[in-house]
DNA sequence: TAGATTGTTAATCGATTAACAATC
DNA sequence: TAGATTGTTAATCGATTAACAATC
């Protein structure tokens, strides 16, 4: 698929392909060649049509009664996500949650590389954190330049986010995934993605606490 | 609001909660003590309603003409959510990300305390990771039970999640937060939350390569 | 009081699910 | 062929947005 074929589709569909690529990955594992639409809803437990939406959108055509080849669902959810090249990254805040995302392995599968740490600690700088090496952070916009980086992970403290973000898109970032809580103010052409905890942990806490009250109800209930 | 008065609510919702929760300590530390939905929507680029109709599912009553007052607005979040009683939680997995976990200072204001972590290498435990105990994984049921733990944070690697998120059930936690790409397969009332890096990643890469193929295309437009 | 803001009902929008014809 | 599966159109569902009465 050409790049400029790249469809629309919905934020749902789309946080939902990395799960398709996920299981697909473990069927090609196990030798299978082709799934059905069927087989993959039963196995995430979604609707069969909205799993066979999802995968049209990302533009394969598959065979009634066979279903879709591995192999070629695969690179059309990775042609679709940008997934296929693998794009360099510069990641800012060397601490203990950016060293982590350094030394992360997996990144390669989702189509990034990252290339290069960057911190304002002067006590940071200069060796390399899992063989990726770090800069002082007033390097970053020259090697933004230089290097035609695109993406930009913001992985610092809070107070530094909005200053760094800021930085980036000076220097020519196109796209921002920020991991601290800070709701970064760029211009509207600059795709920033929010990797917030605290989302996160407001669902399972709200949960768990109407699990818990319930229970407290049960108890109060019984003689 | 007692805990058994916690309502319904959409997820779309309540994963909105924590960024109002975040603007109004903004506000608190500015000495702001009424806030209006019409203030905060335009600030966080909402529609008001939206934001009137997620704080009345946290149990608010507002003021018609003067709005909501700042310390009473976040108390009920923070009930809504669970917020406001501290739990504690096991940390399984002590690597870069579990480290980095384990030494993350804002949980408390979620009111999440990791208070151990638990590792199947003998080389990481007995010794104290940012002042957190770290003990042999198969000690997690007994401490689980002793100490009443109902949430448990998987961040191993993916090959042993299943299995840890098993033990932590047998063992009666109630809760995982889960920061691998597994689909955990558990009992149907225990909570799972995913905090998958891939599906953010993917939101972020398919916008990217949307935003550069579409630039391609001007290029070859242009004369 | 006048009017800004809340709370609520109605309308719209978009995503999910159901139905079914096309097809290998 | 028969029937399982795809692709697509229609129906349903739920969330968002608009309208407006209540109210301090």
């Amino acid at each position: 698929m050409n790049a400029q074929d790249i469809k629309r589709a919905s934020e749902a569909t789309i946080r939902r392909l990395p799960a398709y690529h996920r299981f697909l990955t473990q069927l090609r594992e196990r030798g299978r060649e082709v799934v059905s639409c069927t087989h993959i809803s039963s196995e995430l437990r979604l609707d069969s049509t909205q799993v066979r939406k999802d995968l049209a959108a990302t533009g394969i055509v598959g065979k009634p009664k066979v279903g879709y080849r591995v192999a070629e669902l695969m690179r059309s959810i990775e042609g679709f996500l940008g997934w296929n090249n693998v794009r360099e990254a510069f990641l800012v805040g060397v601490g203990h949650l950016g060293t982590a995302l350094l030394g992360y392995q997996g990144f390669g599968a989702y189509g990034l590389d990252i290339v290069a740490g960057f911190d304002s600690d002067p006590g940071k700088v200069d060796k390399p954190v899992h063989g990726k090496m770090v800069f002082p952070l007033d390097k970053l916009p020259d090697l933004v330049e230089r290097m035609h980086i695109k993406i930009g992970i913001i992985a610092t403290p809070a107070g530094a986010a909005q200053s760094v973000a800021t930085l980036m898109v000076l220097s020519g970032i196109l796209a921002i995934w920020n991991f601290t809580p800070v709701k970064l103010d760029v211009p509207p052409e600059i795709i920033v993605e929010n990797m917030e905890l605290s989302t996160s942990l407001a669902v399972l806490s709200n949960k768990l606490a109407r699990r818990l009250a319930s229970s407290e109800i049960v108890q109060e209930t019984l003689p």
